[in-house]
DNA sequence: GTCTATATATTGATAGAC
DNA sequence: GTCTATCAATATATAGAC
């Protein structure tokens, strides 16, 4: 047990990695192996299958995204919370270009897949869409219309960076980021009146 | 040469769905061969790589877009036309909360394969942000307003049809075709002020 | 716990008879 | 033009020595 979770972390963060620049289907078992510096065989004594080895790196991002609302909590008002989320975005523009985005890629992917590996990789996004709407409902949304509004602004989100992807711009993404955190702006300023 | 359009022609068909529904790297050339009804070595007569294949589905892809808006165009003003073009996205809910969209699920694997099959896959979202731009320059925003518009309308599509896809929520993607409708109504209503 | 060797299946692609 | 047979590479996964 000394090394044994050094071992199995250095398979899991390469898994992760991979999974996001390469894709799921396309990064083999023993492309992970080789990233973690760990022969083949011994993955197999920590994950029983290469399902069981997303599901952990799903569970992971789920966590790493939890955390990361906790520490967004910080801002003062629901606003900067939001605006703060979207800054994430924006300031990881370089490589959600290059690579898209993680949940979003795997969603993407496992929805195609289906069975438990598309069930897991969609909680990353209802985590998130809970968390949004948390904040709009704290902006004086009733729980429908924050529902509604969280909906539009992680899709927002994530099209964006489709786009930037697929085109390689991520000044395409910045600027819509920006443009997102303008409208939130507009709608607290003008009394949750406008679109 | 008398049948022999039909059975390419039955090749790309099959490999235009079986992409759009199961993702190019998991469908094999032996599933297409078999959708198609036609032999494994068959498929390579007609195409030398699956790469070719993929490049043929995509310009078939961009020739239908572009008939979709010029059939789009019949509509008697660019509100209508675009009110039209998320009607279309909201008539196919189903199929696009089963499947995702066929464009865009194309587009993020391709962005990851990288090299010539990225360049192809994204060219359909060039076509589609050109001709929503078109329709906001025609209400009369200037050239780089209207390009943003375009990109936050097309991201708005795909990230919704996203979402919808990875929680298999047709109801979903229906409302939110639904609410960037009325928010184009009332975009032009109020004469072109708010987001 | 760790690692080598390997089983088994499937892939994209080719050779060559018809 | 069409199809069968097959190659060579690669995948996930397992067996079993250490």
């Amino acid at each position: 047990m000394s090394n044994a979770g050094i071992k199995r972390e250095r398979i899991v963060r390469s898994a992760k990695a991979l999974f996001h620049e390469r894709g799921y289907t396309v990064t083999s078992l023993a492309d992970i192996a080789q990233e973690a510096k760990v022969p083949l065989g011994n993955v197999y004594y920590y994950f029983k299958t290469k399902e069981d080895l997303v599901a952990t790196v799903v569970e992971g991002r789920n966590e790493y995204v939890r955390a990361r609302h906790r520490a967004l909590e910080k801002a003062p008002t629901p606003l900067a919370r939001l605006e703060d989320f979207l800054q994430r975005i924006h300031d990881a523009a370089d490589s959600r270009a290059a690579h898209g985005c993680p949940v979003g890629g795997l969603a993407q992917e496992a929805g195609k897949l289906g069975g438990r590996i598309a069930q897991e990789a969609g909680s990353t996004f209802q985590i998130m869409l809970e968390w949004v709407g948390e904040q709009y409902r704290a902006l004086g949304f009733k729980p429908g219309q924050a529902r509604e509004r969280a909906v539009d602004l992680v899709a927002a989100v994530q099209g964006s960076i489709l786009l930037g992807h697929s085109s390689g711009d991520a000044e395409l993404i910045r600027r819509a980021m920006q443009r997102l955190q303008a409208r939130l702006r507009l709608l607290v300023k003008e009394g949750k009146r406008h679109a």
